[in-house]
DNA sequence: AGCACGCCGACT
DNA sequence: GTCGGCGTGCTC
């Protein structure tokens, strides 16, 4: 008698087990379980409680070695059909885990924590207890027989897997119990207080105490512990102690109402506009999926022309998804559109809380708010009937995901746009040579924009050579045509923007006896020193150590800091322009994202000349008394290992360069560069596209780059270099071997294994082979059939195996 | 990935 | 003698 069971793909597990495993539904779950919903199953050999997601339902005849589902707790993906389908989607073109594409798709918050407790039977106890045994039962009898695992452990001084407890599970006088718990930890943020204490402290917890005491109102535990550079455990104790209070805060953002509304009828397009405007609300009248490039120069008006396609979509009984990159998502742009759309307006991105991201999530699924704006997760809103996806600058890495599952928001919004029959807009000043030679050979449509909207000139740029500055004997990381801008620019009142790019101007740490750089422990790269907290820090893995002056390698006391951060440029220019009003914003700074807020309108109403920053935070500001951009460290990107290294240097010179001079007055640019001669540079100035476009594709088509093929990186993981290496050789051999055989005529490029870039972080090693490929199904099963292969042939045990189809840094 | 089982060296 | 190190196989 067949019986109907539930496939269900666990969480946590490996991509070559991610396999659907067969549950019973007990009866009074029925009615619940359903494809989508995400459920607890008891997993493995210890019947672990674990999160599960349900794929299918099916007919099984033998269902004895079946266990039960043991709870459901989220139906999300069982209402709505396109999203389900997209976690396959995800799972086949990005090689993640059902389960981790679930996650990807819903917000944050909706999931769970699986508490373990142990419950004690005192009927079964045996006679006899061993002292720790015994004070474990005391500890669960204090607690009416039910403790959390973690507390009973403590309680007894047991590792997990101690014999005593096994016994104790085995005759039954333990038993495990769990709970769920909806998860609202991910953004809450953990504060940290002094209470007045006068007890006795190690230095350690002393140091720590008293930092703490300098902060009235406390500090937040991942602020502690950057300044004072101690583990976890420090204040653990302190808090045991009871030296220090640790409370929880879900993080906060300021929700803004909009004043005034404005008509969105009202805005009037130029005759430009409107050229790229008429076609593409045609396109979305006839309800059927098209994809085109929106390039139109910096300043030409693109929100203007989204703003109308946008009302387009509502007036259709349509909705549309608006993503920006991540640093361009400012409060200018929010209330722009809150303006015009009001509260059918929801934004969705990482700086909310829980609390308003559920909310935010929910006005779109109750059909509340039909216009998202957000950055790349928001491609998953839970609209149901989407009329237009823009992605604005969708040349920006940051709508690839690092973490898995590793999509691109273009791919994502694609499939979407796809299932809806909507239009997908890629729309950018600096187009990704990949978008850009897909509308020239005509796969998407392409609209330009090739004038500024306000008439204004293009900023004039200006090249500096930095070698002729060195040979003229100027150190300073300002060169002087640039300090001489400056002042022009701060006596006629007007404002500044300096970008420095991160890369080339991390301060390390070098001995000037051996010539060592002080390194991570955990990570192949040199530490960056950190003023703020004066000690030397990996970007890597968060790693620091006090800056004590003694080199590590030699004991020599000649430790010496190299290499010119913001903090550095700050201060020359303190010493260059006195007078000036100087402003230094930092990515790492742990000033809350309120306060950068509160900068940037000081520095807009403004309070200061000169802005100094990273990329971070000049990109996508609009500030019309700027009159000029400095940009210092460019010759990093430009130098930089990816094939991409050109294509982003050209798009960051043109953003900057367009940044200058939005207001009345005209602006410059002064690019500071070792190399003025170079190519890049030079069309990057003059703003020409279209040549650099067409050398980038020759070099692209001669050096077999995208988009004359895809890019997939095998990465390959794991605590030991040669197992690595042995598994990266072995997986080179089967898919060699793969590629001769019944994959025969794939085409396919492979080249590896090689270390990453930076080859350990956190102590684990990473190699990658490198595959030039037509990324589609075939391709992918190859791919498939070779890891589930390696995982038969080697033990797969300490070497993970990942897969990346957009690695843009790593090749 | 976890987790339990099983086989060997180190310590009370 | 036991504790606990890690290599190995399995997960409905």
């Amino acid at each position: 008698m067949p019986e109907t069971v539930a496939k269900i793909a666990v969480d946590n597990a490996a991509f070559y087990f991610d396999k659907p495993f067969s549950y019973k539904i007990p009866p009074a779950l029925r009615e619940e379980v359903a494809p989508g919903a995400r459920v607890t199953v008891p997993f493995g050999r210890g019947n672990k409680r674990r999160s599960g997601l349900v794929l299918e339902f099916c007919q099984e005849e033998d269902t004895s070695r079946c266990k039960e589902i043991a709870s459901v707790y989220d139906r999300e993906l069982c209402e709505n059909e396109e999203l389900f389908k997209l976690v396959f989607y995800l799972r086949e073109t990005t090689f993640c885990t059902y389960y981790d594409a679930a996650k990807a798709i819903l917000p944050a918050g909706v999931g769970i924590t699986i508490k373990e407790y142990f419950l004690l039977r005192e009927e079964l106890l045996p006679p006899a207890l061993t002292p720790r045994q015994q004070s474990a039962v005391e500890a669960l009898r204090a607690r009416r027989g039910r403790l959390l695992c973690a507390d009973l452990l403590a309680a007894a001084g047991w590792k997990p897997d101690a014999r005593e407890l096994r016994e104790l599970l085995e005759c039954g006088a333990l038993e495990r119990d769990y709970q769920n718990r909806r998860r609202y930890g991910g953004d809450q943020i953990t504060w940290a207080k002094a209470i007045p204490f006068t007890g006795k402290l190690t230095p350690k917890q002393k140091a720590v105490y008293d930092w703490l005491c300098t902060r009235e109102e406390g500090a937040t535990l991942k602020e502690l512990l950057y300044q004072t550079g101690v583990g976890r455990t420090v204040v653990d104790n302190l808090k045991k102690k009871g030296a220090l209070a640790l409370f929880e805060q879900e993080s906060y953002r300021e929700v803004f109402d909009v004043a005034g509304r404005e008509d969105p009828g009202g805005v009037v397009l130029t005759p430009a506009q409107a050229a790229v405007y008429d076609p593409l609300s045609a396109a979305m009248a006839k309800r059927a999926y098209g994809c085109s490039l929106l390039y139109g120069v910096t300043g030409s008006g693109k929100t203007l022309v989204f703003i109308k396609l946008i009302e387009n979509a509502l007036r259709l009984g349509k909705q549309a998804i608006l993503l920006v990159p991540e640093i361009a998502l400012t409060p200018q742009v929010i209330t722009r559109f809150k303006t015009l759309f009001g509260e059918r307006v929801a934004v969705l991105h990482s700086g909310l809380s829980v609390g308003e991201r559920a909310s935010e999530y929910r006005r779109i699924k109750e059909g509340k708010a039909d216009i998202v704006i957000g950055t790349r997760s928001a491609v998953f809103a839970p609209l149901r009937n989407i009329g237009i996806i823009i992605l604005d600058e969708e040349q920006e890495g940051s709508y690839h995901s690092d973490s898995s599952p590793k999509y691109h928001a273009r791919d994502v919004a694609r499939f979407r746009a796809k299932y809806h029959a909507a239009q997908l807009v890629l729309a950018s000043a600096t187009p990704s040579v990949l978008t850009f030679s897909a509308a020239k050979r005509g796969e998407i449509a392409l609209y330009q924009l090739p004038e500024r909207y306000s008439g204004n000139a293009l900023p004039q740029v200006e090249l500096v050579d930095m070698k002729a500055e060195l040979a003229s004997g100027n150190t300073f990381e300002i060169s002087r045509p640039l300090a001489r801008q400056i002042q022009l620019a701060v006596g006629a009142g007007h404002q500044v923007i300096l970008l420095i790019n991160r890369r080339g101007y991390n301060t390390t740490a070098v001995c000037s006896s051996c010539g060592a750089v002080a390194r991570c422990k955990h990570c192949d790269i040199p530490l960056t020193y950190h003023r703020q907290n004066g000690r030397l820090v990996c970007h890597y893995c968060g790693y620091s150590v006090e800056l004590t002056g003694r080199c590590d390698n030699c004991g020599d006391s000649h430790l010496r800091l190299l290499g010119a951060g913001t903090q550095k440029v700050e201060d020359q220019l303190e010493l260059l322009f006195p007078e000036a009003r100087i402003l230094r914003m930092d990515t790492d700074t742990t000033v809350s994202k309120d306060s950068h807020r509160a900068f940037l309108q000081a520095f807009a109403g403004g309070e200061y000349d000169i802005l100094v920053g990273t990329q971070m935070v000049a990109k996508g500001l609009d500030f019309p008394n700027v009159t000029l951009v400095g940009v210092l460290g460019i010759d990093h990107v430009l130098g930089g290992q990816s094939y991409r290294s050109f294509e982003r240097c050209f798009s960051l010179v043109t953003q900057v360069v367009g940044r200058g001079g939005r207001g009345a007055q005209s602006g410059r640019a002064v690019i500071q560069t070792f190399d003025p001669q170079n190519r890049v540079l030079g069309l990057a100035s003059r703003q020409d596209y279209d040549a650099f476009f067409a050398e980038e594709m020759q070099a692209r088509k001669y050096l077999l780059y995208p988009p004359f093929c895809d890019l997939c990186l095998i990465g390959l993981t794991g605590a030991k270099r040669e197992r690595c290496i042995e598994a990266g050789r072995a997986l080179m051999e089967i898919l060699q071997r793969l590629a001769q055989g019944n994959y025969r005529g794939v085409p396919l490029r492979l080249m590896g294994p090689t270390p990453f870039l930076v080859e350990r972080v956190s102590d684990k090693y990473r190699y990658k082979i490198i595959v030039k490929c037509k990324n589609n199904r075939t391709f992918r099963a190859l791919l498939r059939e070779a890891i589930a292969a390696l995982a038969q042939q080697v033990s797969l045990r300490d070497v993970a195996v990942g897969v990346d189809f957009h690695p843009d840094n790593e090749i």
